[in-house]
DNA sequence: GTCTATATTCCGATAGAC
DNA sequence: GTCTATCGGAATATAGAC
């Protein structure tokens, strides 16, 4: 049995599932007591006030979902072997994390400059290994002349933006959650498929 | 001189820039107010309550992004063809409403039953037709076999997704949005390409 | 540490003069 | 129609008992 959950922990579970489908400025503190099943004042007790408890959920989430895409991106592996990985494990994690993206994607509109900074310190993420690679490629007559970006675009776009529409999906489909997976499991093989074959010579 | 704009499209053009930026929830009255030059008072004079306001704002705003895309998806042209125009079109289309895309989202996220309803009345988007065309040219043998929603989200992945994240990628690029515009449209042609290869046969 | 009760702030909405 | 002033409720935050 693990039935010594602390307080403080089931203030950050709760306040992870309330931020995260709420967002920050749909939050309300009395819901994030209600579901941890405490009183609001308990809440400041453990974290002063709403700003801290939301950049702690934030900095905590940000950091398991934005890193780890640069981190495949990074290795020493072939391009197409980075998008096969790449597309794999990321559409498993966002699987496992479906309000993230969407939730991710709201921080950076609402403050694009402190954002990069909280997440990447005060550089930028390092993609220029990456661009590095790509020319390599290129005039090794591997791949086709392509922009960078717009191969990251593609690629981001094709693993990431069904889960933003996945609630659209669901409700004019019909499907449940389990369905819209299965759907998803088959991208894994898809997208990069289709991306190696829009490069590839 | 386009000096007689009245009070009434002062606040709706007030209103369009703060809900699309900030999104209803972190919209305040005050800065709309602010931003048509009138005070709060004369908003509820107009506009009844922010419901009411955010209501009219958000069905101009949907009706004007989304209703487009099935006129172009049920034409009588081939897929093709199709989707060569939907790219181009809606690429066109969302260079001009920026903020649009996310701010329709947010709203799927918030009701996505209200949503639906409000924007395509009682029934779903009638997709069914371009379903049908789908199935036809597989069986016909023009383009290999797909599931229909897989294209769907390929083709919307491809053209959409960029727009949400264009923030972060102007930072990070340094690039301005003239500069970023640019890069969209070259992928008016380039996604199609992309699109069309992955299932012609 | 946890609670109840209360203070404080913010914001949507209304009253009423002009 | 437009303004100033103000109300009233909701949400965050604190005080203080246990």
């Amino acid at each position: 049995m693990k039935k010594d959950v602390t307080t403080e922990e089931k203030i950050l579970t709760a306040a992870r599932k309330v931020f995260l489908t709420r967002g920050m400025d749909g939050a309300r503190m009395q819901d994030i007591a209600d579901e941890a099943g405490i009183n609001k004042a308990l809440l400041h007790y453990y974290f002063r006030n709403k700003d801290q408890l939301f950049e702690k959920i934030f900095l905590e989430v940000a950091h398991a979902f934005l890193p780890r895409i640069l981190g495949i991106l990074q290795s020493e592996s072939t391009l197409f072997e980075k998008i096969e990985r790449f597309c794999n494990e990321y559409i498993s994690q966002v699987i496992n994390t479906p309000y993230v993206p969407i939730f991710i994607l709201n921080e950076i509109n609402r403050q694009p400059q402190a954002f990069l900074k909280k997440v990447f310190g005060t550089n930028k993420p390092p993609v220029e290994k990456l661009i590095a690679q790509i020319n390599k490629e290129t005039k090794a007559g591997i791949i086709k002349p392509i922009e960078p970006l717009q191969l990251l675009m593609n690629t981001l776009s094709l693993c990431l933006f069904p889960f933003l529409v996945a609630p659209m999906i669901q409700l004019v489909t019909g499907m449940n959650t389990k369905q819209f997976n299965s759907i998803m499991e088959k991208r894994k093989k898809e997208v990069p498929k289709m991306i190696i074959a829009s490069i590839k010579k």
